[in-house]
DNA sequence: GACAACATTTGTCATTTGGCAAAAAGCAAA
DNA sequence: TTTGCTTTTTGCCAAATGACAAATGTTGTC
């Protein structure tokens, strides 16, 4: 819990009866591996911040390919902000790579938060603006690299994860098929 | 002009003395092809409204190879907005792949808009945040496809831009070199 | 029209990757 | 340890792509 003040300290200014305030509107949550925090075709209404354990978004091809689009993990938050902004059904998963410990806002205690605290808006429009330019600085260089330099670029920005995740995800997020990214392993 | 009121008449409302203010801290500069709006190295100051034009955001690999990261075309904002917003010099150029006729505001202008105008600050949020996500779920799909795939999506998407932007460009933007591309084209 | 400058296509070959299936390795429960 | 299940690695071949060079096409200028 103190990990989620100190992130929302981190982008604006909250007294402790603030903090008190966004505390109680909270609801701690455990995920077991493999549950969902929200689903396709569901509109999503809440928001979850992770202290601890990995998530992931994914989502089925027309094919019935299953696509792991994107890695969340400790001390950021997670939404399907597409679904849960705009208040449509969503087209893709989030999902708990591993057992997971979250803390968690619904739609309704945001928007509680939103007319109570002033600044609250600044500080989650802050957050969510910082999130998404990362988002498109992690991505958008991939489709210049081969595989093989995606992965090195995977391990060097997220050593601890690679570890904690199995293979046919990450190669999904990469990209290639599970066996090339074996194949490119052994090379290393 | 008016293309841009009516853009930021979607986000908000605004009265006529505010449309005024806002007419009257932009400007309006005409860039040639290839010029650029903002540079590798500089701290971007300014955002633009595209009115009439293309321009793409491109930077240089290690091996010195140039990459088209995105384009942007009529009817949208364009900023580095990593360098604009945290104020560090840019990694990357913006560049006019066709003649462009562009309004600008110098993040000067924009403060004072912020600072006069209730809920601009909102207007501009809205914004920034629906393109960020437009960018994102624009690009992330296209690790999941194949080539062919990718320049299938963007004809999709971008029909009118495909004529209008050398094939070098679009080549590197879906990931791919010039010589696949074209033979992409011919099975098609 | 002739030319130059640039953009696109094509050819050739080496390398990477996908698709499929089988083998090997890792893991958890009995 | 054994057994069953899942994950990861390999092998094989076909298809896609990259790298490089040459040919062809396009455009604008004189």
């Amino acid at each position: 819990m103190e990990a989620l003040i100190n992130y929302l300290l981190q982008f604006g200014q909250l007294n402790q009866q603030q903090i008190d305030l966004v505390k109680s509107r909270s609801k701690e949550v455990q995920l077991k591996k493999e549950d969902y925090f929200s689903e396709a075709g569901k509109t999503a209404k809440q928001v979850a911040f992770i202290i601890d354990g990995i998530l992931r978004v994914c989502y089925y091809k027309n094919k019935g390919e299953e696509i792991t689009r994107y890695f969340i993990d400790e001390n950021n938050f997670a939404v399907d902000i597409n679904s849960f902004m705009y208040k449509i059904p969503s087209s893709e998963y989030i999902q708990a790579v591993t057992d997971c410990k979250l803390i968690i806002f619904s739609d309704y205690a945001l928007k509680e938060l939103s007319l109570t605290i002033i600044g609250w808006d600044d500080i989650i429009n802050q957050i969510t603006t910082k999130s998404l330019i990362e988002k498109v600085n992690r991505i958008s260089p991939m489709l210049a690299e081969d595989a093989k330099s995606r992965y090195l670029s995977f391990l060097e920005k997220f050593p601890q994860l690679a570890n904690r995740i199995p293979l046919s995800f990450l190669a999904s997020y990469i990209g290639i098929t599970q066996s090339s990214l074996s194949r490119i392993r052994r090379k290393i």
